[in-house]
DNA sequence: CAGCATCCACTCTGATACTG
DNA sequence: CAGTATCAGAGTGGATGCTG
């Protein structure tokens, strides 16, 4: 692993004697990344805004399944969270530029590398995840 | 996941009728894949079980939040892209070991780049985002 | 053009109770 | 120990219609 982030694994990694609970890893800012850009839409608006700015229904074009609404909830989010610029051109008719900020460029890389794998490696999961449902699933309610 | 989807690319998904620009990206593996590590644990669990092998009660403990239903789900959904190897000792009483597979060993890497991100950022995000309220919150139903 | 409002379906998550 | 079954609530995402 690369440097992690909640790095307690000198207790946890190595004697664990007691039921030492994860609470730096578990309530790390980690999850909370991740439930904002790991919804549907968030990392594919970071990803396409980290090529140039776009306005809006360039973007609704663009993403092409986005609906009016999440498009705007989610570029409100991640306006929220510092990552994404929204400017208003007062003309007529109006015009919003999105562009990406310096924090939400910054968040590129990271997110570009996870998309590599997933790329890379959807070949696989899909492979696996086929192999598992010949062998006749448990279902669930899953 | 049932939604917009490709397909195995590897033979079959050369010709959709799409009327996109962003056909590759948008519909790429990269939304699919964060569907199934974007949830609320299964991340967590990776980079868990890349330290070492947990036993599953050693899991629920150790992430302390975490309902069984959830970690069961989460489990099988892992193991069932390939990403974690389940093992079952016939012992009595039973014990299952769950670790990484080497496909999900791979993820690890670009994942834990997104959590130091996460970590280094999580504060600026913060930031923003209180500074936003305070600007006076849409309603909607956000 | 760039949204907002409303309704609705489906999913995710958790609590609780029970089993081999 | 390692799950499964069921119920219920919150959250997510989409369709449609309307506005400045």
């Amino acid at each position: 692993m690369s440097g992690t982030h909640t790095d307690v694994p000198s207790v946890v990694a190595h004697e664990l004697p007691r039921p030492v609970p994860l609470d730096e890893f578990a309530a790390c800012p980690v999850g909370e990344v991740f439930r904002r850009v790991g919804d549907r839409w968030s990392m594919l608006l970071v990803i396409l805004l980290g090529r140039r700015s776009y306005r809006y229904n360039e973007l609704h074009r663009a993403i092409e399944g986005i609906s009016q609404r999440m498009l705007t909830r989610t570029l409100r989010g991640l306006e929220t969270d510092g990552l994404v610029h929204r400017e208003v051109h007062p003309t007529v008719p109006p015009s919003v530029e999105y562009s990406l900020t310096p924090l939400g460029r910054t968040l590129l890389e990271p997110l570009s590398a996870l998309a590599d794998w997933a790329v890379l490696h959807e070949p696989e999961i899909a492979k696996a995840r086929a192999e598992r449902i010949r062998g006749g699933g448990p279902s669930s309610d899953l």
